[in-house]
RNA sequence: GGUGGGGUUCCCGAGCGGUCAAAGGGAUCAGACUGUAAAUCUGACGGCUCUGCCUUCGAAGGUUCGAAUCCUUCCCCCACCA
């Protein structure tokens, strides 16, 4: 008995892959699920890209607007998340399609997460505390007592890791290394085909994302970033604010950048991210891969898809 | 026309006789990445036949064992005075 197929679509910001994948749910009689650390919050949808409502009225998607900007998303929850969605949906038979840019999304989701306590804020702050009063260094030595492999691969300079294998073990008394150990591989009840959607070259993508933001910017992205900035119970230390654009915007509105740079700084930040997304893309070399825009796009996507299909159910459990 | 400040490696910007291919930041390139990931972090970053050599600090001369650093002239910016 074959397992129910999943259709994944990765690529870099800017790439098409929204455009593309409500296509793709018409043409495969799909649901799309987000794999978007951003798209998850609401009142966040100008500098998001977020499909419009009309575009999510046509088609439904999963894991956008789920989160109010003050709170936080987390791998763990996105894993748990889109799993159930794709179960719902194959329920529905109907096919899931995984959409998004959001590279360690796929890689837990489709590779495995090892189980792994979720944050605890308390903690947390006690070690950011701990370390503004004696410095990081200081940090990454305790972590070397505690956990000598995980201090070993984690760089001195690096706050945000470091605090995050501290307060695993402060939490669990259980090293992060241990937790880590204990992954297995994942079993699936689907079975995943998943492509590559971007431009002839990654310089391709710079005009794009130029235009892009200029557009955002055009659309009333200033007053979303707005809206935000006003929110008292926002700052920039959320996770939901640092998303690229709503950073720099916000740094304007404070009064710390003028208009020109903002609109320089956020576009360079796209397009260092759309760099980060490719180093991960890499890996993906022997996926199929898609040219944006190219012609007939949605169909070959299809096609290739359905070949796939017919070929993993015809060779049984040889995927 | 006069006075003062300045022209530094892709950009900003330190350096002000040797330890300088030249701090620092930005950009760029490459990479890492396991519950913050649109985040966080690392490396490279004048050229080469690369434990050394060559070309760079507005231009041309000069002083010196030795200059991005001192002197002379010239070119260009900026401020102020005319």
């Amino acid at each position: 008995m074959p397992l129910p197929p999943v259709l994944a679509l990765m690529g870099p910001t800017a790439s098409g892959k929204s455009m593309l994948a409500l296509q793709l749910a018409e043409q495969l009689d799909g649901e799309i699920i987000s794999v978007d650390s951003s798209l998850v919050y609401r009142g966040m949808d100008i500098g998001t890209a977020k499909p419009s409502p009309a575009e999510m009225a046509r088609i439904p998607h999963h894991l956008i607007d789920i989160l109010h900007p003050a709170e936080s998303y987390s791998t763990g929850r996105f894993c748990r998340e889109a799993r159930t969605a794709i179960s719902d949906i194959h329920g529905r038979k109907r096919l899931p399609i995984l959409v998004g840019g959001t590279m360690l999304y796929f890689q837990a989701l489709l590779h495995g997460l090892a189980e792994l306590p979720p944050a605890h804020p308390d903690i947390r702050q006690r070690l950011e505390q701990e370390r503004s009063d004696s410095g990081l260094a200081c940090m990454h030595e305790k972590l070397a007592l505690i956990d000598p492999l995980a201090a070993a691969r984690i760089h001195p300079n690096d706050p945000q890791r470091i605090l995050r294998a501290l307060e695993v073990y402060q939490a669990t008394g259980q090293t992060l290394s241990d937790w880590q150990a204990q992954q297995s591989a994942p079993s699936h009840s689907f079975d995943v085909w998943s492509c590559v959607l971007a431009p002839e070259s990654r310089q391709a993508l710079d005009p794009r994302i130029r235009q892009r933001f200029h557009a955002m910017l055009a659309s009333g992205f200033e007053n979303e970033v707005r809206r935000l900035h006003d929110n008292p119970d926002l700052h920039t230390g959320l996770p939901a604010m640092r998303a690229v654009g709503y950073r720099q915007l916000w740094d304007y509105l404070d009064g710390r950048d003028s208009y020109e740079s903002m609109v320089e700084k956020a576009i360079i930040a796209t397009r260092q991210f759309a760099k980060r997304q490719y180093t991960w893309l890499r890996r993906e070399k022997d996926r199929p891969h898609f040219l944006s825009d190219s012609p007939a796009l949605a169909e070959r996507v299809t096609e290739t898809f359905l070949a796939w299909r017919m070929a993993s159910q015809a060779g049984g459990s040889l995927g």
